[in-house]
DNA sequence: TTGAAAGCGCTACCAG
DNA sequence: CTGGTAGCGCTTTCAA
């Protein structure tokens, strides 16, 4: 089924049927007409792959993170299509599940698609991949991780910020003891909110104690890693996620061990995903607008009405601490 | 950058750079060996929309879902692009959040897109809709929706039967308030599992008094769904929800109005979610195998060994009770 | 083992 | 307003 048999049963050329594929009004309605009808009569699709191939653009954009099943990837995925959609754009994501291998292997799989351009939220970035993205020519933005660049585009949240606003709240509640529960591709000296905390925790040095474990990210992870803090044998009066997604898996195992939170820990998450309203108790976290990091990088990614420079842009967005009911003072 | 840029960088024809990318070994390892060379320094990415237009064959398969937030989609998306990956096929999702429009438009997109095979894991299937799909001459395999046919398969739940269990299982611990909790797109006569639900408990009509609510599918519907049945006035003693993450939403509300679960009022969800176990009390619930109606959703698709026949299948998937914290005796 | 060339289905430019 | 036609970048015979 292809656009010359509809442009034989139309009786017009291949040319004309193209046209009203891609409403040209030039075409007269009458044989416009006609067209539309052979296309409905035939069950005619246009085939998306000689359309970019003869067309020499996308009209789809990639997305590429570390864990769609995420809240907060997912949220982030949901607001860029909205937008993409808006503007005639359709995206395409792909998930890494934290693989580097799967990421080398995603980032491919998009330039092979010639998409119009490439949102990698994900934190495994390395620069050889970068080059290989930008010498494919095709815009790209990143969510905390590299610098902007020529068509390269940055989107940073201030992580440190958000971390260190929970610690001092924490510390004027009168906490001593910490603990910091991250995920393993955000532990080790990459890991912007764990040196933050470390940081944070250090000022204070000799009043305060804590310590730092890590586990996969999702529910089971924050589960075992509150296993993990509890079998050490140091006992924290608060607990710190490096998100919410992890924190719920910690409430769960805190409660089956039967601390109350409040009362006997403490515990934040980060993100306030949409989950963290609907534990209990509610967490105190840090919101991040994925909404606005979506659209964010449609934005910078869209096409740009060529007179716009292709100095890709740095964006920075900042934290803003919201209380829940996770969170109160010290036992005495 | 094109195949032909390889070529003459190597010095070979475009048709023996296209071998060594296929790896069809046949070509000699040295003149391999310069191709391969050629494609590393000029950085070469194979253009895949030319690939699938001059092949025929496309090596994707798609997926669409009513709604990919939900862990019940996401976990058989995952499922299903783990199997796709180990057979060298990528998976595109699209998600219609319970559109009829937008599943149309995904629908074509995909047809657009030649894929290998079509998973169409959504309630709203019309008929026209699928006839076009086969017309198109793209394999499709339903979840619960439609029947079987040439190039159609189907794999079902019997959510029948799970339904009848919960309402026993409650039943005999002694219920008989009882209320429903469905989404939008499960209500009405479609909604297999609210139309098991009021036959299960019109069987014993008289000695149970039962109401059906519906919300948007989700933690946010799950919680008004439930803050309409408080509303009501009626004060069941049992709230059966259509999933698990509808059941997630109604806990909370009824955590905060005061209710103990499941001292004052039993709850169940479906599917058996990760969340479900996490949540507090976790849920009882009923077990749907989505590994396998992924895996499975990519054996039927994966294009056959020629001689098998392509007369679509049928496979029903049987429910299993999980019996957990969130359902006990109804209050004296 | 390799090359030449004919498409795959569509867009876009040039005529008319 | 419409038709003719040269590609887009690759795969795939058919020969050599």
């Amino acid at each position: 089924m292809s656009l010359e048999e509809v442009a034989r049963r139309a009786g017009v050329s291949t040319a004309t049927v193209s046209r009203v594929l891609n409403d040209l009004d030039v075409v007269k309605s009458s044989t416009k007409a006609r067209v539309l009808r052979a296309i409905r009569e035939l069950n005619y699709h246009p085939n998306l792959h000689a359309r970019t191939l003869a067309g020499g653009k996308s009209r789809t954009i990639g997305l590429i993170v570390s864990n769609l099943e995420h809240p907060f990837f997912f949220d982030i995925y949901r607001s860029l299509e909205a937008e993409a959609h808006r503007s005639g754009y359709e995206v395409v994501a792909a998930n890494t599940g934290y693989s580097p291998a799967q990421l080398v292997r995603s980032v491919r799989l998009m330039i092979g698609r010639r998409v119009a351009g490439l949102a990698a939220m994900v934190s495994e970035m390395d620069r050889a991949l970068i080059r290989e993205l930008v010498e494919a020519g095709i815009p790209a933005v990143f969510y905390d991780v590299g610098t902007a660049g020529k068509n390269i585009s940055n989107i940073r949240f201030n992580y440190r910020k958000g971390i260190e606003r929970i610690v001092d709240y924490l510390r004027d509640l009168g906490h001593t003891r910490l603990a910091f529960i991250g995920h393993h591709s955000t532990l080790g000296p990459t890991s912007e909110r764990e040196r933050a905390f470390v940081e944070a925790v250090s000022r204070h040095a000799g009043e305060t104690k804590w310590m730092c474990v890590a586990d996969q990210d999702g529910l089971h992870g924050g589960r075992s890693a509150a296993r993990e803090i509890l079998a050490s044998g140091f006992r924290p009066t608060a607990i710190i996620c490096v998100n919410d997604f992890m924190a719920v898996g910690a409430l769960r195992e805190l409660r089956e061990c039967g601390f109350r939170i409040p009362q006997d820990v403490s515990l934040t998450g980060f993100d306030n995903i949409t989950l963290s309203e609907y534990c209990d108790p509610p967490l105190t976290t840090v919101h991040v607008p994925r909404d606005v990091v979506g659209r964010l990088a449609f934005e910078i990614l869209k096409p740009q009405p060529a007179s716009a420079a292709k100095q890709g842009r740095e964006v920075v967005l900042d934290p803003e601490l919201v209380l829940r009911d996770s969170t109160g003072p010290p036992p005495k």
